[in-house]
RNA sequence: GGGCGAUUAGCUCAGUGGGAGAGCGCUUCCUUCACACGGAAGAAGUCACAGGUUCAAAUCCUGUAUCGCCCA
C-alpha cells in the first residue's frame, strides 16, 4: 500500500482511474444474463461541447447505469452524437465566409465533404468531456445520426412512412428562418413577448357604402400589407355588415381586394377588421382557404420585399415595415400607433424572427402516429418521472399538428424522392434512381434534406441495428430508462415514442426522466453567448469531477429547476476529501498485510453502525430506483460524515488504541462499513470510490477486480443487522456527550480538563448502561469520573441538563472563578438590561412608531429580542453558579 | 386566455398529518497523532397571506398575492 497524500487530488487520480476502467473493458457491454439494463444517451449535438444541463443529464445516466452494472445486470450505455443539421452547416460556412466564400461556391458535394471533414475534426469534443466527467458509456460503439448504417434507417423510415401516405408534400404556411434559410417545424420556434405596436391604418372603400368611404384595420406587421389579398370581419358585428361584399383599394399599391365575413375574426381585438396576408400569417391562410381567396407571397427567402411589393422591392422586412409606416402617414392613412405586446416567433438555433411564410415542404401526419404513443402512457407503459410531466405530454400529442420535416439545407439526410419531368413521376425510393421507372427518362433528386430530429427519433432502435433484426435489438430494446432536459419532450422523446412503436412494435423505454433545466445563481438561463453559463469544464478543475457529480446530484429534487448553486461542489469537494481522510485513518490502522475478517458486534457501537448501514443500503436502493437523487446523495453524505465518521471512528479509537481482540473486530468492522458505503458512494463519485478501494484489503474473490464491477450491497442481507436498541443506545450517548461538551463550551472549560458528571436515573438498567458507556463519554466528553443513581441531587455550583429520562449535573466547583464569573455575568447582564429598558421604552413610543421609517423600527425590534433572549440566559448562568 | 411549478434560516434548498432540518455563510473556542477541504459548541425561521378540514397542518382543501416556465 503506497502512502495516501492528507488531501484528496482529483487530478492525480482521475486520468489514471479513468485508463484503468478503458482497459479492463468495462464499459464494453456484456449482452448475456437476464434483465438487460439500458440506456441511450440523448445524443448531443455533433458541434456542441459539455454545458451545465449535459452535465447533470449525463451523471444522472452514469448514477443509475453504475448501480444496475454492480447489480449484475447487462448493461448497456449508448453513446453517440447527432448531425445537428443547422448548427454544423453554420460552422462550416462559417469558416467559408473566412474565405470570402459561400456554400454555393463551393458545391453542394464538396459542401458536404467539408461538413465531414468538420465533423472528424471536432465531433468527439463532447464524447472526450463525457470522459472526463467519468461516464460509463460504451465508447467502443459510438453512433452518428449520420453513419451509412443509420442513414439506411432514416431511408427506411421515409420510404415506408412515404408509401404508407403518412408522409405528404404540400403548400403551406410554415416557420421561415431568413438566416439560416430554411424551414422548421412548430416546435422549433421559441415565442418570446417583445414591446411593439398596434398600427391602425385607414383602408377606403372603392365605392362609398351606407354613406362610410373607409374602414380601419389594425395590425402589428404593417409591412405584410403589400401582401393583403382580403380584410375579414366577424359575420355578426353591426358595425361592418353592410360592408361585407364590398371593394377596398389598398393603400400604396392601388390592388382591389374585397371584404369577407369569417368567424375566426374577433370582434374585440384592434378594430374588429382584419387585413388578411395569406401567405405570411397561418389562419390569414385559412381565412383564404375558406373564400376562394389568392394567396400572394411578398416575401424572398431572406426577408426582402418581392416585386410584387411594387415599389418597396428589394428592401429588408424591417426598411420596408419603416418606409410603409412613413408613406401611410404622409397620405394620412395612419390613424393611431397604440403600444402593444406580442409574442415574435425566433429561430431556436439563431433566434433570428421567424416568417411564417407560404412554402412547399413534405409533412408527416402525426395523428395516427400519436393515437398509439398516448395509449401506451395511458397504460403504464411508459412512465414519466415526475409523473406530471405525462399530462404536459397528452397535451401536446392530442392536439398535435402534421410535422414539416424538410429542410432547405445540404447537410443531413437528402429525401429520398425522385421526380420525373417527362412523365411527371414522383416516388420514394430506399436506392438512388437514375432514371425514370415509369417512362425511362431521366430523374432528379429532391434537394431537400431531412429535419435532423427526423433521424434522431429513431436512437434507440437504429443504434441497436434497426432495420435488420439484430440480436442485440431483440435484447436490448426497450431500452430502460431515458434521462432528458424538458425542452425536448416534444422535440424528441414524444416522437421516439411515436416512431419506436410504429417500426419496432414497442416503446422505446420503461421510464423517463425529465430533470431539472440547470439555471445560473440568478436563476437566469445558462447561456454562452450571453456569458450567463458557467463551464464544467471549469468546474471539475476546481471541485474535481466527483464533487462536480455529487454537487449536482445534491440539487436535484423533483419538482424544482436548480438555481445553481457553487457552494454545493464545494461542499462536496469538502465530502471527497473526507471520504479519502477517513479511509486514510482506516487504511493506516490496518497496516499492510491486513486480513479482513467479517463483521461482528462487540460492542453496541458495532450494533448500531451495521444498523444504520443496513438503513442506508436500503435508502439508496429506493431513491436511486425511483430516481430520487438529491436525497439518496443526502443519505450517503449524512451517513458517511454524521454517523460514520464523527460517532463511529471516533467511538473505535479506544479500541484502535487498546489492541488485542477488539482492536481486531474493529478493523474488520470499520473495513466492512467502508467498503460498502464506497459500494453505496460509487455511481455518485466513482474516482474517489474507486481509487479507495483499490486500496482497501479484500477477500481473495475480489482482490483483482474493480469497485466499478464490484457488487452492490444486499439491502435484504443487510437488513439482519437491523437493530432498534443498539441506534436508541447511541442516540442516547450522543445527547450526552454532546451535554457535556455543551457545558464545557459554555464555561470555557479545556477539553484537557477532565469532568465529574453525575447523572439522575430512573432505575438500574440506567445505572448499568452509564457503567457500560463510561468508557465512550471518556473518550468523547473527557468525562474523567461518575456518579449515578435515581436519587442524585444536584451538587452545588453545577451545570445540569436533561437528556431523555435523565437528568445530568456537571459540577463546576473548582473549575470556574465563581465570584469573578459571577461578576463578568452580572455586568454583561447589567449592561443587556439597560439596553433592553431603553428600547422597550423606545418601541412604546407611539410617536416613533408612526414617524420613523419602518426598517429602523424593525432593527430595533430584532435588537431588542436579542437582547431579551441574552439576558434570560445570562440570567440562568447566575442560577447555576449561585446554588 | 389555459396549464404546471415555486414561496421554509442571511443565501441555495430538503422536508406530503404528530419533535422545523441540511449545505454554505455567521459567532465563539480548538492547529489533540485521518482530515483546517478539519474538530467542538452556538445564534438564526409568523414554513407568502387569508379562510377551512382535523384531536393535531409547513404538510390536506379553497381562495388571494408574488415569481418562474410551458402552451395558445
Amino acid at each position: 500500500m503506497s502512502e495516501m497524500p492528507t488531501a484528496y487530488d482529483p487530478d492525480a487520480v482521475e486520468g489514471r482511474i479513468f485508463s484503468g476502467w478503458s482497459e479492463a473493458g468495462y464499459f464494453a457491454r456484456r449482452p448475456e444474463g437476464d434483465a438487460p439494463f439500458t440506456v441511450v444517451i440523448p445524443p448531443p449535438n455533433v458541434t456542441g461541447s459539455l454545458h451545465m444541463g449535459h452535465a447533470l443529464n449525463n451523471t444522472i445516466q452514469d448514477v443509475v447505469i453504475r448501480r444496475s452494472r454492480m447489480t449484475g445486470r447487462p448493461t448497456r450505455w449508448v453513446v453517440g452524437t447527432d448531425h445537428a443539421g443547422i448548427a454544423t452547416q453554420n460552422k462550416v460556412e462559417q469558416k467559408l465566409a473566412a474565405q470570402g466564400l459561400s456554400r454555393h461556391d463551393v458545391g453542394r458535394e464538396r459542401f458536404i465533404e467539408l461538413c465531414w471533414e468538420w465533423r472528424i475534426e471536432h465531433g468527439s469534443i463532447i464524447i472526450e468531456q463525457l470522459k472526463r466527467m467519468g461516464c460509463s458509456c460504451d465508447y467502443a460503439d459510438e453512433h452518428f445520426t449520420m453513419d451509412e448504417p443509420y442513414q439506411r434507417a432514416v431511408r427506411t423510415v421515409f420510404v415506408d412512412w412515404f408509401e404508407k401516405g403518412l408522409i405528404y408534400r404540400g403548400e403551406r404556411i410554415i416557420n421561415w428562418c431568413p438566416r439560416c434559410s430554411t424551414a422548421l417545424s412548430d416546435i422549433e420556434v421559441e415565442h418570446e413577448e417583445l414591446d411593439s405596436h398596434l398600427w391602425h391604418i385607414r383602408y377606403p372603400l372603392k365605392d362609398p357604402v351606407a354613406g362610410r368611404d373607409h374602414l380601419v384595420v389594425a395590425t402589428t406587421r404593417p409591412e405584410t400589407m403589400l401582401g393583403d389579398m382580403c380584410v375579414a370581419v366577424h359575420p355578426d358585428d353591426d358595425r361592418y355588415r353592410d360592408l361585407v361584399g364590398a371593394t377596398i383599394v389598398l393603400p400604396l399599391l392601388g390592388r382591389e381586394i374585397p371584404i369577407v365575413a369569417d368567424a375566426y375574426v374577433d370582434p374585440a381585438f384592434g378594430t374588429g377588421a382584419v387585413k388578411v396576408t395569406p401567405a405570411h400569417d397561418p389562419n390569414d391562410f385559412d381565412i383564404a382557404e375558406r373564400h376562394g381567396i389568392a394567396k400572394l407571397n411578398i416575401l424572398n427567402a431572406d426577408a426582402t420585399i418581392t416585386a410584387d411589393g411594387g415599389p418597396y422591392r428589394g428592401l429588408d422586412r424591417y426598411e420596408a415595415r419603416a418606409r410603409v409606416v412613413d408613406d401611410l402617414k404622409a397620405a394620412g392613412l395612419l390613424v393611431a400607433i397604440d403600444d402593444h405586446v406580442h409574442a415574435v416567433g425566433h429561430c431556436y438555433r439563431c433566434h433570428t424572427v421567424v416568417e411564417p411564410w407560404l412554402s412547399d415542404q413534405w409533412f408527416v401526419d402525426m395523428k395516427p402516429l400519436a393515437a398509439p404513443a398516448i395509449d401506451a402512457v395511458r397504460g403504464d407503459r411508459v412512465v414519466f418521472h415526475p409523473r406530471r410531466w405525462e399530462n404536459v405530454y397528452y397535451h401536446w400529442m392530442e392536439n398535435i399538428r402534421d410535422w414539416c420535416i424538410s429542410r432547405q439545407l445540404w447537410w443531413g439526410h437528402r429525401i429520398p424522392v425522385f421526380y420525373c419531368d417527362a412523365c411527371g413521376f414522383q416516388g420514394a425510393s430506399m436506392d438512388d434512381l437514375e432514371t425514370c421507372p415509369t417512362c425511362g427518362a431521366p430523374v432528379w433528386q429532391d434537394e431537400d434534406v431531412l429535419d435532423t430530429w427526423f433521424s434522431s427519433q429513431l436512437w434507440p432502435f437504429a443504434t441497436l441495428g434497426w432495420p435488420a433484426d439484430t440480436p442485440e435489438l431483440g435484447f436490448f430494446y426497450p431500452t430502460t430508462v431515458l434521462s432528458t432536459a424538458r425542452d425536448i419532450l416534444f422535440l424528441w422523446v414524444a416522437r421516439m415514442i411515436m416512431s419506436g412503436l410504429y417500426f419496432v412494435g414497442d416503446v422505446p423505454y420503461k421510464d423517463v426522466i425529465i430533470h431539472p433545466t440547470v439555471f445560473n445563481a440568478e436563476g437566469k438561463r445558462m447561456s454562452k453567448s450571453l456569458g450567463t453559463g458557467v463551464d464544467p469544464l471549469d468546474l471539475m478543475a476546481h471541485y474535481g469531477a466527483d464533487g462536480m457529480r455529487f454537487g449536482l446530484m445534491l440539487q436535484v429534487t423533483g419538482n424544482q429547476d436548480i438555481k445553481f448553486a457553487e457552494d454545493k461542489l464545494a461542499s462536496s469537494r469538502n465530502f471527497a476529501n473526507k471520504i479519502w481522510n477517513a479511509s486514510r485513518f482506516v487504511l493506516m490502522n490496518a497496516g499492510e498485510d491486513f486480513e479482513p475478517g467479517a463483521p461482528r458486534v462487540e460492542t453496541v457501537a458495532d450494533a448500531w453502525i451495521l444498523s444504520r448501514l443496513a438503513d442506508l443500503a436500503a435508502r439508496v436502493d429506493e431513491g436511486l430506483l425511483t430516481y430520487e437523487f438529491g436525497e439518496t446523495a443526502r443519505a450517503l453524505y449524512d451517513f458517511f460524515w454524521n454517523e460514520f465518521c464523527d460517532w463511529y471512528i471516533e467511538l473505535a479509537k479506544p479500541r484502535l488504541a487498546a489492541g488485542g481482540a477488539t482492536r481486531q473486530t474493529a478493523l474488520d468492522n470499520l473495513v466492512f462499513v467502508l467498503d460498502h458505503a464506497l459500494r453505496l458512494l460509487h455511481p455518485m463519485m466513482p474516482f474517489v470510490t474507486e481509487e479507495i478501494w483499490g486500496r482497501l484489503p479484500h477477500d481473495e474473490a475480489e482482490r483483482a477486480e474493480a469497485l466499478m464491477v464490484a457488487a452492490w450491497p444486499d439491502a435484504a442481507q443487510l437488513a439482519a443487522y437491523r437493530d432498534e436498541d443498539a441506534e436508541r443506545s447511541i442516540d442516547r450517548l450522543i445527547e450526552l456527550v454532546v451535554g457535556v461538551r455543551a457545558v464545557r463550551a459554555r464555561y470555557g472549560i479545556s477539553p484537557k480538563q477532565g469532568l465529574r458528571v453525575e447523572f439522575k436515573t430512573s432505575g438500574d438498567a440506567d445505572n448499568r448502561w452509564i457503567q457500560e458507556e463510561f468508557g465512550h463519554m471518556k473518550s468523547l466528553a473527557g468525562v474523567a469520573e461518575f456518579a449515578a443513581g435515581v436519587d442524585a441531587v444536584k451538587p452545588p455550583h453545577s451545570a445540569v441538563f436533561v437528556a431523555g429520562d435523565m437528568t445530568v449535573f456537571v459540577p463546576l466547583e473548582g473549575l470556574v472563578d465563581f465570584e469573578a464569573e459571577r461578576q463578568r455575568i452580572a455586568t454583561e447582564s447589567a449592561k443587556a438590561q439597560e439596553e433592553l429598558s431603553r428600547l422597550t421604552k423606545k418601541l412604546a413610543n407611539e410617536g416613533f412608531l408612526a414617524k420613523a421609517a419602518p426598517e429602523i423600527i424593525e432593527k430595533d425590534r430584532a435588537k431588542a429580542a436579542e437582547l431579551g433572549a441574552t439576558v434570560a440566559r445570562l440570567t440562568g448562568q447566575l442560577g447555576e453558579l449561585a446554588d
